[in-house]
DNA sequence: GTGAATGTTCATTTTGAATTGAACTGGCAA
DNA sequence: TTGCCAGTTCAATTCAAAATGAACATTCAC
């Protein structure tokens, strides 16, 4: 049920605000992440004044959990400034817009930990293969792990690229 | 419920088996594809044998559907070869286990589609930008637009890097 | 202090993607 | 021709991730 203002309406999104919004859904999605960080993210990207969680839960009909959760993401990810108004509680988001920052924010969130967990696992393949004795079946197997380190080592290296390519 | 041989038992998985799909379940779950795929390439992966679509299904135990779907979607990456052995009607795959044809692959079957569905989306949102009048208004709109199209064009731009970084 | 406003947490529900499995297709063999 | 084998398709089911919303903090205002 989506969330109304106290009159019982909510301001409907203008074409720009949907289109924007529908761009970072999908972008979002392409990166593993929940539509509403996609929702959240799109509608600041457009807004030319910040919002607080309460206009983000009016204006996109989600849930507080929805928006609280999807805000922790995107500034776990630098994707959100926060703005502290003084003589005001109430905290105000904008889109953080700089490429740059983003990429890191990513790659540092998203891409290293499954990098690490997945050299983990290849370590941990490494070993079983170290038990096999049988040269022959060793030689083929001993060559698949080899194959998969490069990956991995290719994987890390292309990182500091990417950024370099996309940061500024 | 799995399948099973005839005779109602299934050859389990070798230790290095079960590492080697583990890896890859994570691995095509990144990239944002079912499990069963990673699965199926991850026993190729460590297999010296090639495997026919019922050996696949009898050693991981999922349907003769997951194993058909998940083998087009591989081929479709350029992720297995298949192997047509004369006199004998079964199929046999292996694993393509070349880091360049399976990035371009995967960025052909994956992130293009993305990035061309995106650019479109930047298309519209831009024409919807143009309708706007106030002249304010209109300058915050079109600063964002153009950022959005910076991404974009480096979006593309970074794809050949990585093949020729990730290629050989 | 107390009450109201803001935001978080988390058990439950919802939703959509993955998987199943039975029906189907196409081709080969006898 | 008939029957069988290998593989595909797709409607129905299952399952995991996302979203909800009510209860729970926290903090400010008075």
């Amino acid at each position: 049920m989506p969330e109304l203002k106290e009159d019982g309406t909510r301001d409907a999104l203008t074409e720009i605000e949907r289109r924007s919004i529908a761009i970072f859904v999908d972008g979002v999605r392409v990166l593993g992440l929940p539509g509403s960080v996609g929702e959240i993210y799109g509608l600041l990207f457009v807004s030319r004044e910040p919002l607080s969680l309460d206009d983000l839960v009016q204006r996109l009909g989600i849930s507080k959990g929805s928006a609280s959760q999807g805000l922790r993401t995107l500034k776990s990810l630098g994707a959100v400034r926060e703005l502290e108004v003084v003589g005001v509680r109430r905290t105000y988001f904008e889109a953080a817009a700089e490429l740059k920052p983003l990429v890191g924010g990513f790659i540092r969130e998203q891409v290293r930990p499954h990098l690490e967990s997945g050299e983990t696992k290849v370590m941990a393949l490494q070993e079983a293969v170290n038990r096999e004795t049988d040269p022959a079946v060793r030689g083929f197997f001993d060559e698949r792990v080899e194959r998969l380190e490069n990956w991995m080592r290719r994987g890390r290296m292309v990182l500091p690229i990417l950024q370099k390519f996309l940061g500024q």
